[in-house]
DNA sequence: TTCATTATTGCATTCGAAGTCATTTGTCGT
DNA sequence: ACGACAAATGACTTCGAATGCAATAATGAA
């Protein structure tokens, strides 16, 4: 029985149909499109020329099928909110698509929607996973790495879970704030903090409060919880404790950007003379001339870049790859806060 | 010979393995993961216990093969640097989840860029494909109608594309804007462009000299190229023109804060009392206190309704649904320009 | 020219789930 | 208890590309 048929009306064209129109056989279709595929220069010149004219797509579904890679990484994304977020996902798209793999988004607005979707992505057989501003339960971790899905969170840490990651050195970076307050002999110092429970808060204020704490300072504090709303509250906040701080760190840029218009418009204090600011995240606003932030930046593109590596380097190897990279931050200079000295 | 085999290392059970363990067939796994497929209560209960204890996933990969519907959706976007997008995209993505469909985004940077990387979208079988902020050429849009995968414009339209549009209403809306500032008694009025070559700019612009043509009036003009920094330039252009203008229309947000910003902190002059601003898209941050702008917005959550609708509606179809769709738009109005009389 | 290599090629099988079809089991009515 | 009919089940094939293996053609060495 003739296995092959002529390209049905919907245009989908398939090997066989590639394979007789060029008089060969299906694997020899097959070869033709793989690199260093054992085909002579000849039929692959034929096959290519029958593919165009039946407007032929290799099939990626079915190649993962037999092939178990189905190139694909899943990517879980939550608080878009944050500007910083859609970059960082632009990135990572970039970066994927360079290495011939595509991305399969899953935006989650609460923690517990990561658990409860994920399995969604895994049946899609996605070749790895990235975690991004959400958390994934232990549980999850496990199954994912049961399931030979290498899973790599970006931008924050889970002990002893099943996953590597790759973050910014939040308490390298936090101290390097605090040494610039100390530095700049200010002494009313304040904390706008993030959402409370997260690595990346956790880290950031612990870092600032410690290396203050050696320099014999203490900081007042108060909770933005990431948002810009939270931000100028928390700003209007820190007026009720006494004397206005002369020096904010914000655990985010949107947090500073919403202090300072608070501060300015509201408790008509100007920045840096009144109040100095640092933010962090060096988001794209934060340069805008009004806000002049400046700001913590990680090295976002390093980041995204060690975390594909993970997850390409994972592919071939049979056990896990737990690492945790840590990369330097450094503090961007502009001019809600000036370099002492 | 016996097809099925234990549950391998790597932890992937088939519906093979669960059929073992459960003591039936293959088929009967299957039907057990399909609604209202033809099983016993009893079996079902068996499979589902079987599974559970293999961790079983079904394979969406060989689903989608054998039937031919990846339930995946191909999303293009670029200039990811107007938050308009990026809150687009998680719409999406929400809407997509909601009808049991996955996201495959794709980020251009250039226009080109979707011509090239839209095969590799295409070799996963997609069942049909969102274009936001970018254009697809004619060939590309044929060639997709010709594999059968729908094609949906999100917020531009190009004629005789073989392709749906889902739009909001830019001209419409633009005249509003018009009819705003006839009624404010302006006569000093500029529109600052974004990206010329745009259906969006060209829309809004077109609406927007129309009404004040027919009122009288002129308007004077500059490109700010959909950007922040663009904004902030073009506003300070139009001062080399004469009188500065009473009232300028913006093409999108993220200029009108550019612009806004020019104009308070280099021209000295307030807003809105020495100039009015309207901007479009409302996105987020038109809201923060200090910027409280007066804009367009368009009604994105049923436009985005209304494009995942179109795509679930033309999987059975057979011919192509070729619908353009025009959502109105309204004003919002806050501090930037206030509403008259 | 002849045999040993190496480069091409095709056949047949495989991946995992879905669906067709035939068969078996179960339920009722009489 | 028997036939009629519906529900439940399993064997087998299918989707489209990749690949091991065997067969063939091309090349080179002697």
């Amino acid at each position: 029985m003739a296995k092959a048929k002529k390209a049905s009306v919907k245009g989908k064209s398939t090997s066989y149909c590639v394979a007789e129109e060029a008089g060969v056989s299906q694997s020899a279709v097959s070869r033709a499109y793989k690199p260093g595929g054992s085909v002579s220069k000849a039929t692959r010149e034929k096959i290519f020329t029958a593919a165009k004219k039946l407007g032929y797509q290799p099939n990626a579904i079915a190649r993962s099928l037999i092939s178990k890679r189905s190139n694909m990484i899943g990517i879980v994304m939550a608080d878009i909110t944050n500007p910083f977020y859609p970059a960082v996902l632009e990135m990572f798209l970039e970066r994927l698509q360079a290495e011939g793999l595509r991305g399969i988004v899953l935006m989650a607005s609460r923690d517990q929607q990561v658990d409860d979707l994920l399995p969604q992505l895994l049946e899609y057989q996605i070749d790895g996973l990235v975690i991004t501003s959400a958390t994934l339960s232990t549980a999850m971790a496990d199954r994912c790495s049961s399931m030979g899905v290498p899973v790599v969170l970006f931008n924050r840490s889970i002990p002893d879970s099943n996953s590597s990651s790759v973050c910014c050195d939040n308490q390298g970076a936090a101290r390097q704030v605090a040494d610039l307050f100390v530095k700049s002999e200010f002494t009313r110092i304040a904390y706008i903090a993030g959402v409370e429970e997260t690595s990346t808060n956790r880290e950031r204020e612990e870092g600032f409060y410690r290396r203050l704490k050696n320099a014999g300072l203490s900081a007042d504090r108060a909770v933005g919880n990431y948002t810009y709303e939270g931000g100028y509250q928390a700003a209007l906040d820190l007026a009720e404790k006494g004397d206005y701080p002369e020096a904010i760190f914000c655990a985010n840029d949107i947090m500073a950007m919403g202090a300072m218009d608070a501060i300015r418009s509201r408790l008509n204090l100007t920045v840096p003379d009144d109040v100095a600011i640092v933010g962090f995240d060096d988001i794209e606003n934060a340069s805008w001339p009004l806000y002049d932030l400046t700001t913590v930046q990680p090295p976002v593109e390093r980041m995204v870049q060690r975390t594909v590596d993970n997850l390409v380097e994972s592919q071939g190897a049979e056990g896990p790859q737990q690492v945790t990279e840590t990369l330097a931050a450094r503090i961007v200079f502009r001019g809600s806060a000036v370099a002492p000295g």
